[in-house]
DNA sequence: GTCAATGGTTTGTCCTGACATATTTTGTCA
DNA sequence: TGACAAAATATGTCAGGACAAACCATTGAC
């Protein structure tokens, strides 16, 4: 019996030494990749730590980085004194941040967007409460309405305090907020949502191109980035006959 | 100067090196509940890891894991070249799997649960699929109307494969689901959902004594635990005028 | 024949040491 | 005084070794 019984065969990979990208995430990648290619079967097992390290060529703390990293993806499950598995791809899509433009822009439909009101102003004490900025601090506050092809989808109300990005209004009309977010250096890194669902008015349904008393799902979100700091706040209404949410969620 | 000035001061800690409990989750917890607790302050920054690995007698990497711990639950954010710091506790909420019973019990309100289906039958194909078993396999097929205090909130159907969890109905009229998934060692890991809105049809709106036509907020879910094993399906109506969803994500 | 002990396999934890790289501060020179 | 260079400081990456603990299958005893 040989060692190749323990376990899958993970192909050989080049590791590039002289680059900048770290070695674990060099080896990261190119296991993910050959997961997804399907060279490393669904539910197989891997060959063990000390072994990949080896014939990898890198010492096993660095292996074992590469592995974690999978494993909190997802698409990796390890047990002691068993070995490391591939889990079913169903269960690995990725937690993402995304806004309904990069939504859209996915699924293959044209987003446009139309501005309704664009102005700069000292923020609701509402909503400057839920953002942490001092009652009164500017906000860029922004009423769009979103359309998906010819169809309009939602109707979406913005805060985003002037000192996190100046907007400027030719830019929403060609980009989802948070591209032009992220562009700007604010990653949306965490956010808090509340979605609900209540009937249209009547001004909301001429909007919306719908009837009076309409389902809507309502959406209000505040979004931070990676130091804490607040990016944006929505508050936003969506058609229920066009549009509901997908999660992936992980504990 | 001394090295003092570098950063906040984290006081000493008492590790148990005999503990069961691995090192680097003794420091990160205290670290965590100092934080909490406001000895560590909003917005400072931390000693350097070296010097902190030093005076809590633990090596580097040890520490790290310990602060990467915490990193990657929000409550501390690294930058290279410059250190460690606390963010604001906004932002610190933790991702969770909850289940609407979890929900009301920490909002203190008093959840019921009344039975009002109870089977085992094979699972229709369109569920069998969402669940990835085969055609005709076994579940425990339940429809449960969920009341906080007096009042209906939501209407539940769940699907559980058999060999997963042998439901009994006792239990669940005791207990949330996701409880006695965790207890059965089926831990809910990753979930997709997909939440959206429409109106009461004449019968749900008699069940959950709304009006005709009253907005209803709509969640389809599917939960797989960290093998990768489906546990659970889910397609649930509520109230949207007595509910509706938080949601804390992390990109 | 059944159950308990045992040993091998595999991941989990922890250590020491070293160098790389990003950022800020300090110091020097024009 | 201003701009550029160098040093100090911090986190990021990587190696190699050692032992612990969980799991599984086989062996052995009753």
């Amino acid at each position: 019996m040989d060692r190749q019984a323990s376990g899958a065969l993970v192909p050989d990979v080049t590791l590039d030494r002289t680059s900048p990208v770290p070695l674990y995430y060099q080896v990261a990648t190119r296991l993910q990749q050959q997961i997804e290619e399907g060279d490393i079967p669904v539910g197989s097992r891997l060959e063990n730590e000390v072994e990949l390290a080896d014939r990898l060529g890198v010492s096993r703390p660095t292996m074992r980085r590469a592995i974690s990293y999978l494993v909190e993806r997802g698409m990796l499950v390890r047990k002691r004194g068993v070995g490391t598995q591939v889990v079913h791809p169903k269960v690995r899509r990725p937690v993402e941040l995304s806004s309904l433009y990069d939504d859209l822009l996915k699924s293959g439909q044209a987003p446009r967007t139309e501005i309704r009101e664009f102005e700069v102003r000292p923020a609701p004490d509402q909503i400057a409460e839920a953002l942490g900025i001092p009652f009164g601090a500017e906000v860029t506050w922004i009423e769009r309405l979103r359309f998906a092809g010819d169809e309009p989808l939602a109707l979406m109300h913005n805060a985003v305090p002037v000192d996190v990005i100046r907007l400027r209004r030719e830019d929403l009309e060609r980009n989802g907020l948070y591209d032009l977010l992220r562009a700007a250096g604010h990653v949306p890194r965490m956010a808090n949502q509340v979605v609900g669902a209540r009937v249209a008015s009547a001004g909301e349904a001429r909007i919306l191109d719908e009837a009076r008393g309409a389902p809507l799902l309502t959406m209000t979100r505040t979004a931070w980035d990676a130091a804490g700091k607040a990016v944006e706040y929505g508050s936003h209404l969506y058609r229920a006959s066009r549009y509901s949410f997908e999660l992936n969620l992980t504990s």
